[in-house]
DNA sequence: AGCACGCCGACT
DNA sequence: GTCGGCGTGCTC
């Protein structure tokens, strides 16, 4: 047998199959040591077969099977293939993304653990004799172990004292052996809610699922409508034909409550994939899924690649989030994969959101989707009241600070009340830039072309693109002048301001600087959790999934900031914003509140999501994105070369554009623009950057996508970068 | 990506 | 005369 072997090298040189001799146990899937050139190297098995079309003389053969069991399931094969079309994926990319990283060069080993049994006839008599009279911790361990039964050595070691326990075994009163242990992550609590019976729109959701051809399904639900309990119930009912599930959910919101609810229902069955694990913990959890141990899948993005059999349902919960689009390589879209896996397994997909993505909805509205709607909430709790504030008006009537004078007096109120608030920024830092007053001059980072970011706690300038980190400016190093202008307000200027206003009431931060080891956002909010009255000021990551009955104000600073974003989904993106902001206010028995502070209270997406008016929002979108032919009406595409030396990255980008515009003339049609230019920022890294920027429409988008990523693939020299974006999210 | 072979400068 | 610079070519 020849075996078609993928190196294991991220190359594209040699991104492709070569031909070995098959060894007896091999099988497709199976991860291999061959020898390549004059190294040894490993690499996947994708397929075997009968004959290879190179002379016998040219092939070599597999050294050696890494593991014990093909690695890779067939379903997985297919779909890296799928892959690696779809996204022009390099093989060994769309492969690499089916294990655990760390499994790679053989790093992670299973963790062995020593294990003692007691023998199974033990004479206290006849063996206390053979012991030291008044040797506590060997008597106290033989009665310990009176019984039988089996014990983690290093426990008994810890009670007993290895001596004593060493004397036992050399008795023969213990005997020792390794297992395998599994680094299963720690559950945390285990949250045992009521399981309330399902009303009768989350009854018609479960049905709408289970009871129709596979399909995929948009279950747009309010906040609070319940989604999590229709998951669960769908799942059941997949377990209970012995299928198996994959849930999943935006990296930030796996955190110990949402899986305690899961491991409540569900136990043992359920595995958990994410980045907070351990190399450990993830290939432990990831072997448990490939040997059916567990059934059930939660975890982020990359979890949709999950070594499951027979799945019966897959699941997107907060669809919308754009952290389901991998932004770098390897560039994939997660409903791409899931839907992939789901029509591979014959089972339905499920989008879940308050707040679906427009092209999700859209795809509903053709019918390509099957709606679901949830439309009350589950005690009929009124959502929280959301307030627009004009920001113009304020800064009009004089005040100038970074709050209204609304959103302060209700702080007020609820900090006097103990109860809690917590306030959204998106911006880290103190402050955006700094400038010097006299001349002008602002601090910009030497290797990117931004500026840099006031960091006040470490009196540092960072750049945001490459984090890099400069001393702040005490005086101007171009006049020397000492006047120096914060510009635009940061997190941890608010903190600040609120520690003025509120001296005494603790107030923490979460953004990227204050969660920078693994586990340091689930320490902020379970402190904040616990401190009443308290605030939390944060960036993006604290608007998603997190439960705190006792917020009873959100307040937006400044909400226009992801909406003059240079990206055609920024309003899309403020509208999901705000009402996943407004569903962290009252979740309990308090009403909640929410204030959006905004210079532009005029625009659309302010009014609509004031009403929670998500189809009237959709519909002023969609017609927009029609009438300006924006995705999903267009594919936004975008070609970015980046290189050290100036002139070789305009140069090539205008090369690539003279074909590009050969390719526009024999499909006129089809482009709807198609510009060059030096990208936004223009340099990062010291890299500059230029881009090519189109839209595309019609029937022949396929080919001229499969033409440009050829373009881009033959062209490329050793020392220019150069990658293909569709539908990027920012443009920087 | 590695690791070889291969053709031109400063050293015992 | 040789050690060694990294250019380019190949890996079943």
């Amino acid at each position: 047998m020849i075996a078609e072997v993928i190196i294991d090298v991220a190359h594209s040189e040699v991104d492709r199959i070569f031909d070995y001799y098959a060894i007896l146990e091999l099988r497709a899937g199976h991860r291999v040591l061959v020898p390549f050139g004059r190294q040894t190297l490993e690499g996947f098995c994708v397929a075997l077969k009968d004959t290879s079309e190179l002379e016998d003389s040219q092939l070599k053969s597999v050294i050696r099977v890494l593991d014990d069991y093909p690695v890779l399931l067939k379903e997985l094969l297919e779909l890296s293939g799928f892959m690696t079309d779809k996204y022009r994926l390099k093989k060994v990319d769309a492969l690499r993304l089916l294990i655990p990283a760390q499994m790679r060069g053989g790093r992670v080993k299973e963790l062995r653990v020593n294990k003692l049994k007691a023998a199974d006839i033990l004479d206290k008599i006849v063996l206390g004799d053979k012991l030291r009279k008044g040797a506590k911790n060997q008597f106290g361990l033989l009665s310990f172990i009176q019984n039988g039964g089996v014990y983690l050595q290093a426990e008994l070691n810890n009670q007993f004292g290895a001596q004593a326990v060493q004397k036992l075994v050399d008795l023969g009163a213990l005997n020792r052996f390794t297992d395998v242990k599994k680094r299963t992550p720690a559950s945390a609590e285990i949250t045992e809610k009521p399981r309330i019976a399902l009303t009768s729109a989350q009854k018609k959701a479960v049905n709408a699922v289970l009871q129709s051809q596979p399909k995929t399904h948009l279950l747009f639900g309010v906040t609070g409508s319940g989604k999590t309990e229709v998951y669960i119930n769908i799942i059941k009912s997949v377990l209970k034909e012995g299928k198996t599930a994959i849930l999943l959910v935006p990296e930030i919101s796996l955190t110990p409550q949402v899986l305690g609810v899961f491991r409540a229902v569900f136990g043992g069955q359920t595995a958990i994939l994410h980045s907070g694990l351990s190399a450990g913990e993830r290939f432990d959890e990831w072997r448990r899924i490939r040997q059916g141990e567990a059934s059930i899948v939660i975890g982020a993005r990359s979890a949709v690649f999950a070594p499951v059999e027979n799945i019966g349902v897959i699941i997107i919960d907060e669809e919308h989030d754009s952290s389901y689009k991998s932004e770098t390589n390897p560039r994939f879209y997660t409903h791409d994969v899931a839907g992939w896996r789901a029509k591979f397994n014959n089972c339905p997909l499920i989008l879940g959101s308050a707040t679906p993505s427009l092209d999700s909805f859209y795809k509903a509205r053709l019918g390509e989707y099957n709606l679901i709607e949830l439309a009350v909430r589950i005690n009929d709790k009124e959502l929280p009241k959301v307030e627009i504030v004009d920001m113009m008006q304020e800064m009009r009537s004089g005040n100038t600070g970074i709050f209204s004078g609304s959103l302060l007096s209700q702080l007020e109120n609820e900090i006097n009340a103990g109860n809690q608030a917590m306030l959204f920024i998106n911006r880290r830092g103190f402050a955006s830039f700094m400038q010097c007053r006299e001349c002008g001059y602002i601090a910009k980072c030497t290797d990117c072309d931004v500026s840099l970011v006031y960091h006040r706690e470490e009196e540092a300038l960072k750049c945001h693109f490459c984090n890099k980190r400069f001393k702040a400016l005490t005086n101007c190093p171009v006049c020397n002048s000492t006047s120096i202008r914060h510009g635009a307000t940061g997190t941890q200027r608010v903190v600040k301001e609120l520690g003025e206003l509120f001296p005494g009431v603790p107030v923490f931060r979460m953004d990227n600087d204050t969660t920078r080891d693994k586990n340091a956002h689930l320490g902020i909010l379970e402190k904040f959790g616990k401190t009443k009255p308290s605030v939390l000021v944060g960036t993006q990551m604290i608007a998603k999934g997190h439960d705190f009955p006792c917020v009873t104000l959100v307040g937006v600073i400044d909400a226009d900031m992801s909406l003059h974003f240079a990206d055609y989904r920024s309003t899309e993106r403020t509208y999901q914003l705000i009402i996943q902001v407004a569903g962290r206010a009252g979740r309990a028995a308090l009403t909640g509140k929410v204030v959006v502070q905004t210079y532009t209270p005029k625009h659309y997406v302010y009014r609509f999501a004031a009403n929670y008016d998500y189809k009237g929002f959709y519909e002023k979108e969609i017609n927009l994105r029609e009438v300006t032919k924006f995705p999903p009406f267009a594919k936004l595409v975008r070609i970015v070369v980046s290189g050290e030396k100036e002139d070789d990255s305009r140069n090539y980008v205008f090369e690539l554009f003279n074909t590009i515009k050969a390719l526009k003339l024999k499909y006129p049609n089809s482009f709807l623009f198609c510009e060059a230019m030096r990208a936004p920022i223009g340099r990062v890294q010291n890299r500059h950057r230029f881009q090519i920027l189109m839209r595309i429409t019609g029937n022949d988008e396929g080919v001229i996508m499969q033409n440009l990523y050829n373009l881009v693939d033959t062209g490329v020299t050793a020392n220019l970068q150069v990658f293909v974006e569709v539908n990027p999210s920012n443009l920087n």
